[in-house]
DNA sequence: GATGAATGAGGCTTCATTCAT
DNA sequence: CATGAATGAAGCCTCATTCAT
């Protein structure tokens, strides 16, 4: 069995570092940039073993995402221990969301993938983990009614999805238009981002 | 009626009618389905035909992208006719650009497309129509301040980039996650998007 | 008759000019950047016009080398005016070749044209001029011999194609080479190409 | 006999199947007729299999090039073992190059390939080739010399460029008008090249 | 398990030439 | 005569995937 379970470990080991080395190449070149081949030549594995790790690139690209949305639900946990205070909290949690996002600047592209390909689902892992991060917000949601510190017309479900997707739409805007916004507005990324945030908290909270 | 026109006037024809022909692929299979020949025979043109009426295949979705900046800002002024109130007219234009949207899916695929491609800058106009755009937000706000309405102390410009940014997000997380948050939220699409428009106006009335 | 005689005149003129602007495409982008919508572009004609002055593009190219000939015969004639010395006619007609190759950096793509498209022919008019070049070159060598200046073992007609052979590869190769040459040799072309010059005389003079 | 070995050396072979498929092409139709599809079909390959080998039709053709220079420098150290006299060896060496040459019909086309291109640089293995064949001459020269054979106010480098230049020029023209020349003079190729050796040996040797 | 050579369809772009007006 | 829009074959190159070893 320790043999066994060595080997498991060392095949755990090995798809992983390749997912690491296709994480690289995304944020070097974006998604478009990827392609097995070059996966294959980062990692040192020859061309047809990446397809003994994963089914084929739509499924690397799935697990790519995957993991990203790991490292973000534990990044959103991290970020709010320690922290009574829900307005607070989901200030943190928006901060630490912007943080994630300025080191993958591609992420937003892993994001969208699944549905610019026509019929692609999200495979269910990677649906459960939205789930989470979803559910993460919604509580604290709940916890700052119960602190009344916000609204209770607001069904939380619903404004986590929208928390969600306007703040993802917010650091998208600013990787692609990041040198207009600094121009045209004289602040930088996290300066536009924490107006979103605080134009969020005031939307919520109870006067 | 010189021919000179009529052969001018027919020329613009035919490259809309070339541009429509791509805008359906594009609204069919998302970008990434969109290629030259499919527009050619789409449009019952030979390939090299296209190549008369776009330099590449930049251009044409450049183009493409520049011909719904140009409606979305028809659509916008004309969402605010007759209506005094800047809330009101806040309103309205995030509603008007819901609807554009639901028509035009993979819209923002085309909005997105320019950075995606390292180095590719955004043509001229099409910056010039983005801040027509964001101007004209911005102009509302103005004036809902005067109107003592909207918070005083707000940014009009950021306000304006937050307010696309956010609204395009949602939109797309419409656009991927319809049915999960059509089940999940028990809500169609266009009430999930009016709660963000209650959200945005309660951000930023004066209390 | 007059307006005939005009129009004559003009229709020869404009296909001189179309001529001379694809002269200045080879000059400028070489044979292979001569196509025939840059010819139009060039000259302010349609597409189809070229074709009305030329049969195609292989017998546009063929009169640019006509044209490009007869003046290199003009240049010759001209060179050895008012010159009685045979060595030195010579040695005029070489360097008035140098100095017809330099403006015209791309010539002996059009002079090598014809063969590389198999099966294709020199235009008579062509060779005419050819032979007319040569027997210039063959003129002199006779004269010389009389005059005691040039080895009689030599045949006029075979030498006057060795020298074009030789003259026409020596401006190759600076072309090519003109830096590697100036780098190594540490001369200028014409230092370089009369080096030529001082061997062909050498060779042929009586010792 | 390790396996690595052998697939190393087999792909070797293949790598060099290809170019002796594309010489072929190049042979037969000129290097204009040489595309990679037609390479593909000849050596039994798919398209994309020539791109394992070569980076690009560029690649390919300097490979070509370079091979074919390879064989000439062999050619020409081959030529000249045994023949003590430089003079001797120099008339060698020509007669090499004009045997290497009509078998290689085409082979200017593939010298002056890499400047056609405007910006596109001789790959440096190919200078050190061409460098190395101007030695070998060069080198021939100095000897000459010290026999007392050779003008002592030669430039032994200027000679040797002058030298390949003017043959290759030569065996251009031979190429080109092969029929001419043989109708016009009445000899045969060979012949019309040994007068061309002649005159070389008469410029450079000690009166 | 691992390899990596091979595949070949697919996509972009160019350009000589034609033809209806 | 002149136009210039249209053609479409041809060529370069990429890359997800397979399969024999």
């Amino acid at each position: 069995m320790p043999k066994r379970a060595i080997s498991e470990e060392s095949k755990e080991d090995r798809r992983n570092f390749i997912l690491s080395c296709a994480e690289e190449i995304v944020k070097t070149n974006g998604l478009s940039g990827l392609n097995i081949q070059s996966v294959a030549k980062k990692s040192g594995f020859a061309t047809g073993t990446i397809y003994l790790y994963f089914a084929n690139k739509e499924d690397l690209i799935a697990h790519l995402t995957l993991d990203s949305r790991k490292e973000l639900l534990r990044i959103f946990e991290k970020s709010i221990v320690g922290e009574g205070l829900a307005m607070k909290q989901l200030s943190k949690v928006m901060e630490a969301f912007f943080h994630f996002y300025e080191t993958r600047p591609h992420y937003y592209e892993l994001v969208s993938f699944f549905e610019k390909n026509t019929g692609l689902e999200e495979p269910e892992e990677l649906e459960l983990m939205s789930r989470k991060i979803n559910q993460l917000v919604a509580d604290i949601l709940k916890k700052g009614k119960k602190q009344g510190h916000i609204r209770n017309d607001l069904d939380e479900m619903t404004f986590s999805f929208l928390l969600w997707g306007s703040s993802v739409g917010i650091l998208q805007l600013l990787e692609v238009k990041k040198s207009i916004i600094k121009r045209t507005l004289n602040t930088d990324s996290f300066d536009f981002f924490s107006k979103h945030i605080e134009l969020v908290l005031h939307a919520i909270k109870v006067d």
